[in-house]
DNA sequence: TATTGTTATACTCTATAACTATA
DNA sequence: TATAGTTATAGAGTATAACAATA
């Protein structure tokens, strides 16, 4: 006598619907990647090297071991993504003068200006794909989003 | 004058992190999935098998076209998921009397077995996961990914 | 010795076209 | 002719080890 729902084409109990947690995230963010990347692309950009565009742009001096934590991937597969954005002129490598080894990224005035387009045609897809989700709910799935980060248990 | 928001270790603007509604969403999806995978490491499983394991138990007789949707991959890419539950007898496919070209998932004994342990353990971390998230808080973002899916645009 | 960025590499997941057997 | 499942294959994304340059 357990309840359904509809999820997809299938019915599932609750209690699976309940053990298939990231199942429903999985669904939901295959949405919001395949909208951005049909977004993106004419801006011949990526999910991956809009994001890191536009968090060179917001954190001008950037190191990449920073920027590849702050986008959770491994610091040898950011390389290919600074590579064809500097290769594309929207970004450059700056050597620090304190510290050799490291580079400071910066947008060139080009990244910033196709950052800014890239950012009003995704905000304008976003409300879209946000309709019907009120300000307070979408405020609330955020936060659990970021509680869920911050409860994240990292391997020893 | 901005709101500046922590994330990872850069800040961004307020901005910036609605330009990054996807950025988001995919940091806290990568915490689900390296946990999930650590926690399915002991039953052999991964997201995938765990997935279409838990969908067939609960839907026995399912064909593999609506699994492909239902786990909102593409045909091809479920077979070798189905080949590798059933060749570790989990599953078997049953033709459909009725129509000769489909196959009828079912789970094996073993199969349920598995499937029980694995949900057991899944749910077990999915609680320290969740930790300090409210019910109400929880049911509204699940509520908010289920619009963000039916607000999806089918490309033509 | 440790760290930054790099190369090479392997593995998983995904996407498409073309095939077979049934309908 | 259309559909279910399959094969082959190519492309993203990801993860690890090992290296050079610098700290």
């Amino acid at each position: 006598m357990e309840p359904e729902t509809e999820t997809g084409i299938v019915n599932v109990s609750d209690r699976t619907l309940r053990a298939l947690y990231g199942y429903q995230m999985k669904r939901t963010f295959n949405v919001i990647q395949s909208d951005l990347s049909r977004t993106l692309k004419p801006f011949d950009l990526r999910m991956l090297t809009y994001t890191a565009l536009v968090l060179i742009v917001d954190n001008p001096g950037l190191r990449q071991s920073q920027l590849a934590e702050a986008m959770d991937i491994e610091r040898p597969n950011l390389v290919v993504i600074v590579d064809e954005l500097e290769r594309r002129d929207l970004i450059i490598r700056d050597r620090l003068p304190s510290d050799r080894r490291a580079y400071a990224l910066k947008a060139t005035l080009a990244g910033r200006r196709l950052c800014e387009k890239a950012i009003a045609a995704v905000m304008e897809h976003e409300k879209m794909l946000l309709n019907g989700i009120s300000k307070d709910a979408l405020s609330v799935a955020t936060k659990v989003m970021q509680m869920i980060e911050s409860n994240r248990q990292r391997e020893d």
